[in-house]
DNA sequence: TGCCGTCACGATATAGTATCACGCGACGCG
DNA sequence: CGCGTCGCGTGATACTATATCGTGACGGCA
């Protein structure tokens, strides 16, 4: 496992991403975060509490989901819709914007779900919106299908 | 308002669609998508379970889930995933797979959301997927913003 | 005709996801 | 000090979805 120091890395970046940005990675939004960096799939909120609770028995739903909003708003994790569930998005060595594109891949057997930023994809999005006169501000794409490694196994 | 006679219209596609398929559109699944067509946004299953009610007392959240399992099966309708609700698919004129690729945009404003199916979109997806190794069975698209009329307005 | 499997659906209960409303204590600032 | 904002605790509630059991209708088949 090259996570545990990587992971550090991520909530470093995190921190930085915060200061920027002017808002407060507090202990409880911090270890969201890291609860949900910890685990290699998306998590649900109900699974944060869980755990959470090991730390601080008197959380409750809305806990988990006001840190979670913080996260969101600020970038550092992403929700995925069809699992109702999420997953860290803290990108080391390049800074990202708030709302950058980026695209889902969902393996249906292994349950690993990895995130892209394909320009191609979501230039097409754009021109087709476009194309009927709408305007695109924020596109959900999220792709089911079988990962490199569950198809050659 | 085209909208009753081409409802019609969509409901006997439906039906048709159904006996390809050697599949059973009942009066309850019919009414179902009957509902879901008349609304004029995606609808919530509970939405969906308060005007079945009108009609039928007995029924309960089953009644309805069940129904829209078998509508989503037939590719008579869509979930959208952002809200949590369904809309119809129905497309007359010409008959569509059971699993074609399409994409929402969903107008933040006044709340529409119509399907398109373009297929740069579509091939754009399934090319960012292959980078990486990754086989696309199927893609959730949807699209935020602002639609044209909201847009003019 | 009688048996039997499947299917659609009723009915009850429960699981899983998300938000509301109220209050309080900490902190920053004039 | 007075005051506003913010982060969070706490209890209740709303919203979304599934599990489970039963029953009656229908079709196939000996």
């Amino acid at each position: 496992m090259t996570a545990t120091i990587s992971r550090e890395q991520q909530l470093i970046e995190a921190e930085a991403a915060c200061l920027r940005r002017g808002a407060k990675l507090t202990p409880l939004r911090r270890q969201v975060l890291e609860l949900i960096l910890a685990a290699d799939s998306p998590v649900g909120a109900y699974a944060l509490l869980d755990r959470l609770k090991a730390d601080r028995p008197g959380a409750a739903p809305p806990t988990v989901y006001r840190a979670l909003d913080f996260l969101l708003e600020n970038g550092l994790i992403h929700k995925v819709e069809r699992l109702n569930a999420f997953i860290g998005c803290v990108e080391t060595g390049h800074g990202h914007a708030h709302d950058h594109p980026h695209q889902f891949l969902i393996c249906r057997r292994c349950g690993a779900t990895v995130e892209i930023a394909d320009s191609a994809v979501a230039d097409a999005i754009a021109a087709a919106a476009a194309r009927v006169g709408f305007t695109a501000v924020e596109a959900t794409v999220e792709i089911e299908g079988v990962c490199a490694r569950c198809g050659t196994a």
